[in-house]
DNA sequence: TGTACATACCTTGAAGTATGAGGTATAGTA
DNA sequence: TACTATACCTCATACTTCAAGGTATGTACA
């Protein structure tokens, strides 16, 4: 129940958390908020994306893990490894293919 | 083996066929070219591809199939219904609310 | 005649992945 | 006491792209 595999996600949660832990670490609960504010409202990952992603870069050797306690609560802070950034800039030039391709098919300019 | 579930391509099919059709009627051996060349070059559709979506399409309503043979081969050309149209106004908006979304976590100027 | 290629349709299995719902626990606030 | 925010997590589901394979006709060429 529930949609599955909406349109043109696919793809899109693991390159928004590489891009953002690119520019500095976070953690988990964070980066739900900080998806929703970089892509001005636009795109809303829950945690049930933002975790599952984090642990396969994790295990993929493209993230960091580091415990810290903070108020009493813990934070598990992700930075970027020189693996991750790999992955980042080639997930980027995916993007920028179909992106290109999507918009060549439109016209490239204010379709529809 | 072999590649399933490729970055950013979930719903671009359906996108492609849909905005082609809305041109001009097609068939599929003739779309699975015309996406090549559209795209430039950007975006390649295999007939596995390609023929689900168009079957999908039509038994949702979204298409019309029409057969008519042509130098002793047969083609079933596809047109796009009210529904289909309404469909692509959809996913072309879903496709602008993702695409601005990225963009704009990538700060929206070439990025990386 | 044989061979190769383009046209034109089709189906199938595999595999990855976003999502919502649910679960645990602490701190702060009304 | 109760509710909200913080902060972590798991799971089942369902959808979809893709490669590979299959059928058959027309055309070109040697």
């Amino acid at each position: 129940m529930g949609k599955t595999n909406p349109p043109f996600m696919t793809g899109v949660p693991e390159l928004l958390v590489l891009r953002l832990l690119s520019q500095r670490e976070m953690y988990g609960y964070e980066l739900v908020k900080s998806v929703r504010v970089v892509t001005s409202e636009a795109i809303s990952l829950g945690e049930g994306v933002i975790y599952p992603v984090l642990h396969g870069l994790e295990k993929a050797g493209a993230l960091t893990a580091k415990r810290k306690p903070v108020n009493g609560r813990t934070r598990v802070y992700y930075a970027v490894t020189p693996q991750g950034r790999e992955r980042l800039e080639q997930l980027s030039g995916e993007w920028d293919r179909v992106s290109a391709g999507v918009d060549s098919a439109f016209g490239e300019a204010g379709h529809v």
